[in-house]
DNA sequence: AGATATTTGCAACAAATAAATCATTAAAAT
DNA sequence: ATTTTAATGATTTATTTGTTGCAAATATCT
């Protein structure tokens, strides 16, 4: 799928010694090796994000004469890959006999596969459309998820936070997650993430909130969880694995769903929100590229 | 191998009714399908020894706007080919030509899906389980993941904490969270999750860890990712998604699968931990089937 | 802090491409 | 045998391609 290996192993090894943009471009083409070669020079420098000149200066940088022979590696390695492709398929169903560890692993992963397929069903999406069309009325969105589900919370609220400052977060030290509801109205919604076993606190708070004519959306498992009663929309996402614990991947997959949905809704406000926050991010230092030095 | 079957069967099926020329273009077509996807028109009419409008007509009287949609085919047939059997959804994915709401989101959920059978490919399942098994060995294992990453760090930490009393997270208010790091050895291992762009905060981290004889753990997005280099095991996933934002729900699949291979690794130890947290937790109150009585 | 080198973005270029147009040739029908 | 029709080849045109040169911006070093 690489080409000659000696050309994928080559940018790995000098990649530290690329430039900014060329490590952008770099990186495109390890993660998309087809892309390099099914289409042309300037359609993969878009994906990538990069100028176009600067495709050929990674041919360059690489030895090579210019973008056609990186290309044209790349288009060989995809010859002999399609050609191997049922030797492929047929090792994987060899491994597959063993039983193994890797077994587990591969189980599981198909069986989120087809769960978050099954989000797609028509009922889900009117369900999400339903549910993101209310977050998006609201004032401020309050963010509520206790145990497991706190994860789930917690990245909602992120990259809401990304976006502006209509969420909040009820989480805090020493219990004190509920505070901010203290002010919640009739204009806000609350956002509450439990799955089966249903955190108490959560739905106690949920069920506070409700009282005081907050507005309430939440994400559960089960037409019989007990927030359907309070909410005004519910968007169901299935928890069942091949595993011990119960999933929350098809949950945090709902969540990044409602949280592009919303940013979709004003793509202006969301691309400048989204600059800002790269701004902010940037002058603070928050990301590297490479290892810092000690300090 | 082949483009969508149809225009293969089509051809042969109408190959009677072409043109002598048309029916040489058509005959190099059928039998070099990767040429059709790799190499330029003009190309492929000089090999099939016809004129370049040859190739033209051949694609309009194929019923296809122009030659570059037959083209277009046999390069998404390659793709699949190449890619694995994940990628036959993928282009249901890229043909998304509409785009209302629920368009949106079932395409996303859709592609996120794919990415999970992804990972299922022998080369992610490997590292997932030397990963696991790196874990094992540990004598406490710390879970770091900052910003976006931190719900996954967490949920991975949550799951652990219910198997056991291994797993320390670093975090904590006040930027206090690397100190639990103070005591870590060379018998402990560092679980890094992060993913583009890196936090500085969780690479200097985990650099001060590895300083400190810790083995590293990480799950990241990339190759060339600067967690690599610290790293004794790594298992990448993709975090791209047709969103503003990118995805963390592969990740948080991975870290799900690490945590049953850690459960399924001592089946009674587990099944006994979680009867002992959910007894614990039973008499705690934490959990409730109904909506609590508002005290 | 200033000087130097490097990196980056932009725009222009020539070459090549796919498609459209027209002229010529071969075949079919009257 | 002549007209009509379809097929083929040559030519032209408008894009698109990969590359290069140059100026602005950025980083690096003294």
């Amino acid at each position: 799928m690489q080409p000659s290996d000696s050309l994928r192993e080559q940018m790995i090894a000098q990649y530290d010694a690329m430039s900014a943009q060329l490590q952008q471009a770099a990186r495109y083409v390890l993660e998309h090796p087809q892309d390099v070669a099914l289409v042309s020079m300037r359609e993969v420098a878009r994906h990538a994000a990069v100028q176009p000149a600067t495709m050929t200066r990674l041919a360059k940088f690489l030895g090579l004469p210019g973008y056609d022979e990186l290309r044209a590696q790349y288009a060989a390695a995809l010859r002999e890959g399609g050609d191997g492709f049922a030797a492929k398929v047929q090792k994987r169903v060899d491994e597959g006999s063993e039983r193994g560890v890797s077994d587990i692993a591969s189980h599981m992963l198909q069986g989120l596969s087809v769960q978050l397929e099954k989000l797609c069903e028509p009922d889900s999406l009117r369900r999400l459309e339903a549910a993101a069309d209310r977050l998006k009325s609201a004032r401020k969105v309050y963010v509520l998820g206790l145990r497991s589900s706190h994860a789930v919370a917690w990245h909602f609220h992120y990259v809401m936070t990304l976006l502006g400052e209509r969420s909040v977060h009820l989480d805090g030290p020493g219990g004190t997650g509920g505070d901010a509801l203290i002010r919640a109205t009739s204009e806000d919604v609350l956002l509450v993430i439990s799955i089966k076993p249903y955190a108490a606190g959560a739905l106690e708070l949920a069920q506070l909130a409700k009282a005081q004519g907050v507005g309430i959306v939440s994400i559960t498992d089960s037409e019989v969880s007990p927030l359907v009663a309070l909410s005004e929309q519910v968007v169901l996402c299935p928890t069942e694995s091949d595993s011990f614990f119960h999933t929350l991947t098809p949950a945090l997959a709902v969540s990044e769903v409602l949280c592009n949905l919303l940013a979709e809704f004003d793509r202006p406000k969301t691309l400048e929100a989204l600059q800002q926050a790269d701004e902010h991010l940037l002058h603070l230092n928050t990301y590297a590229t490479a290892i810092p030095r000690r300090r």
